[in-house]
DNA sequence: GCCGTTCTTGATGCTTCAGTCCATAACCAT
DNA sequence: ATGGTTATGGACTGAAGCATCAAGAACGGC
């Protein structure tokens, strides 16, 4: 019925969240979009109407990509604090590897809290990460694991809250010693 | 022996940073900063050389100024706990007020993590907050103010993180009930 | 094989950007 | 008061920004 899309529009998106993720929305421009996305710049307003509307669907997918694996690891851990220790480790390391990058969720909060649709949907995303974490703390102290006089709720809270702290020292090229030493701090409210 | 400058450096500076600290640096155009400033856009490239320098400047300020308050406020105070306190409590006053300010550093860190200067800056000063930290629970803990078990170190770092954490998840407008449960969280390492 | 529809490319428009320059103004030492 | 010197402000430059548009290309239905 009509000419069919070349690109692949998911695959689209996931460049584009890379870039945006590492470079920020304002240092992103359209010409390093479709350099990177391999399309004409018809084509993007075509596909997606324009650079912002691109951009909260690179953050969307962020927040069901990566926040979504955290909440998923959460939800079928046995242990809760193994699982937490695990995740945390592994930002640590990713913010090692690759410090440019750091959390969108977090680099979105800081360079666009002037724009309430990120805002929401940042807002949004720690509040699902603090119901996980929350939910996955009652379930440990009712299974006994966690101490009968600690807060699920207020430990949620703080811990959500340490985790977007973990991805800005992160990016400020701290050393490992550095991020290891905080996680152990962290975790040790749990004891 | 020549015309003397008509505006005040120091204030230029401080207006400057407000403007990039509620902004961030793409986002503030040079008209933005000479209607803020007062100034033409001479007088600014000759006083300052660049916004690139301009924005160094203003986050040097910043450091100085507001990192300064904090570690000034933690070697002063007799007890450790509560100058934490009122300082967190505070950075969550001062979010819930004006959310879309948030703490310049984390706002430097995660939009010019490419720069290594803004990159340095920050890491020093977040190693700064550290060791200041860490100085006052070794006090704390000479005074028998805080249990032998802990290692005052590995606290400071985890402090200094949950620090930043507290600035991102202010900008995400997250209510007062979640701010304050997470610093609660968070003091409790202390017991 | 032709038509209507939708896609693609890249030239184009218009705005805004950072930064420079110049004519003028304000100062001080003499 | 005059001259040497530095500040001022805004017009100006060239580059880059986002977004649109037109001409043609690739498809499915007939």
């Amino acid at each position: 019925m009509a000419r069919p899309r070349e690109f692949d529009t998911d695959q689209a998106i996931d460049r584009a969240m890379n870039l945006f993720w590492r470079r920020g929305y304002a240092a992103t421009s359209l010409q390093d979009l479709t350099a990177e996305l391999g399309i004409g710049s018809g084509s993007l307003y075509a596909a997606f109407g324009s650079k912002e509307k691109l951009y909260a669907r690179a953050l969307e997918r962020y927040c069901s990509r990566d926040a979504g694996a955290l909440i998923a690891a959460l939800e079928s851990a046995t242990d809760v604090r193994s699982a937490l220790r695990t995740a945390l480790h592994a930002m640590a390391e990713a913010d090692l590897r690759e410090p440019e990058r750091g959390c969108f969720l977090v680099n979105a909060a800081t360079e666009r809290s002037a724009d309430s649709a990120t805002v929401d949907r940042v807002g949004g995303t720690l509040r699902l990460v603090e119901g996980t974490i929350a939910g996955a703390l009652e379930r440990a102290q009712a299974r006994g694991d966690l101490s009968a006089g600690k807060d699920p709720a207020e430990l949620a809270r703080f811990l959500t809250t340490f985790i977007q702290g973990m991805r800005v020292v992160g990016k400020a090229r701290v050393d490992r010693a550095f991020l290891e030493s905080a996680v152990s701090g962290a975790l040790s409210v749990l004891d």
